[in-house]
DNA sequence: CGGGGAATTGATTGAAATCAAGATAGGTGG
DNA sequence: CCACCTATCTTGATTTCAATCAATTCCCCG
């Protein structure tokens, strides 16, 4: 994103048909790459797939559910490093993980990234297409990863007519706007300690609802990049790691952590009301 | 929003049931609110309203105008000072200002603050609400203000069955998503310079839309406010008026502001390349 | 076995926060 | 009408937290 596009951002939001200008797009149709062999034609339908309670169908009826099985689903494996889209990319589809990590990422014109989001299974990305029929972000896989591949035409024709699949998607980034604000409030008024701790506390809530341990994990993603998330530098997030470990609150091992006292990483909160 | 919510945040998006902790509840009827003298019943429709081609209606074709005008818009004025809504209320209503400027902010715990936008003539609020049918946010008027009050269920009958206007507001919330990306941004990985730089830009080009003057202009908001939707302290706020002042990029006196030199403004981001 | 990315840790610097003191202006009440 | 009061803003002095610069160490992978 250029630094044009970023002051011009909130006016955009505002005028009926101001065109990306083309140096910002890159748009490499994706239908192309949906014609590689990595695509599967048919997938598992919503309603038996393990992942429903987290994922799309999540709070739908079962008969809004059985609707949804009606889409054909394909199914994408991203390699690790690669990307699910580019920013500037023509927007056609959503995508819900299936396994695997992903990171979304902003680009300064000068090439600083901002990380704004991790993503794991059963979570949803691609939404931020919807306004211009352009991503604004980059999604890219920390690891080798699989993907359900949501038309996001189809799913509109879905809804037509049915109001409560209708508004399934405006909750949906509504979610995302509120996880948004929350990222918010962390850069603009948290020290170090009080964004790794958040950081690693909605990590762990995120992971147990899923399955795994709330308390002991494996992190996808490198120091670099849960410090541009977090807004601060590697270094800075190594620091804060061991200062949490002489504290009692983490074992840290490269990216194995282990939270031995839950209460006080949530305390570190508490404890900085500078 | 406590910590607890703001750790749970991005776990809350794909949970089927949870209830925010009735500590975290402020319900206030809004309809108590509507009942008052200061509500107009009927406004202007959309169709002939001087704000119809920045607000709501905006890239809608004459015919979803028309279909827009059936719907009965309350007007409300809040007085400077006063909330619109306060974060935890039942989400009802979306809000188009009319005339005036809000601010939505964010409360930690222990009373931070994060702003979280600044709202003008023709831009929507409350969309954060639909996520879970309370609003996230709290908008506050920074002058005295009137708004349109758009009945969130209304806009959602009126979509049903009509393809076009069913994507209204899902385009609506993408922009408001890459809105807020833009802000993450700015709060991840710019300087003081560069945030009060991109600030005063966005806000130029959003009032050269309404017709007002881009270079000239008052700020409806305090240094702290500023400060606050920036990630910084009001002094630093301060500080960073008088540097741009004293390279000659703009005059300042108090809240009234005067761009100089529109291109060296621009140029900050490039400048600092650290 | 070697190369290279990733992580840790130390030393130093630097930008913004904090603490503190005035200046200015707008509003209120005597 | 004036004096006072409180908000807001500016500026200076100092501190502090995180960035930067730099040097190893540790694995992971070919």
């Amino acid at each position: 994103m250029s630094t044009a596009t970023l002051i011009r951002t909130q006016e955009r939001t505002q005028e009926r048909t101001q065109e990306t200008p083309a140096s910002d797009l890159r748009v490499i149709p994706i239908r192309q790459a949906m014609g590689d062999a990595q695509v599967a034609p048919l997938g598992t339908p919503c309603s038996s797939c393990h992942l429903c309670d987290l994922c799309l169908p999540c709070g739908m009826t079962d008969g809004d559910v059985e609707c949804l099985d009606s889409l054909t689903f394909g199914r994408r494996k991203v390699k690790a490093g690669q990307t699910l889209f580019d920013e500037g990319d023509h927007f056609q589809f959503m995508y819900a993980v299936r396994s695997g990590t992903f990171k979304s990422s902003l680009m300064l014109a000068d090439g600083r990234e901002q990380i704004s989001g991790f993503h794991m299974a059963g979570e949803l990305i691609g939404l931020d297409g919807v306004a211009y029929g352009k991503h604004a972000s980059t999604a890219t896989a920390l690891e080798d990863t699989e993907v359900c591949v949501i038309p996001y035409a189809q799913l509109t024709r879905l809804a037509t007519g049915n109001a409560s699949m209708q508004n399934m998607v405006s909750r949906l980034m509504s979610r995302e706007i509120i996880r948004e604000h929350s990222l918010m409030l962390l850069l603009g008024s948290m020290n170090a300690e009080e964004r790794l701790a958040a950081f690693l506390l909605n990590l762990s809530q995120r992971l147990k609802a899923r399955g795994y341990s709330a308390s002991e994990f494996h992190l996808r993603m490198t120091r670099a990049e849960i410090g541009s998330y977090l807004g601060m530098k590697l270094e800075t997030v190594s620091r804060t790691f061991s200062a949490f470990q002489q504290q009692g609150l983490l074992e840290v091992d490269k990216r194995h952590i282990r939270i031995v006292n839950l209460d006080g990483l949530t305390r570190v909160f508490e404890m900085h009301l500078h």
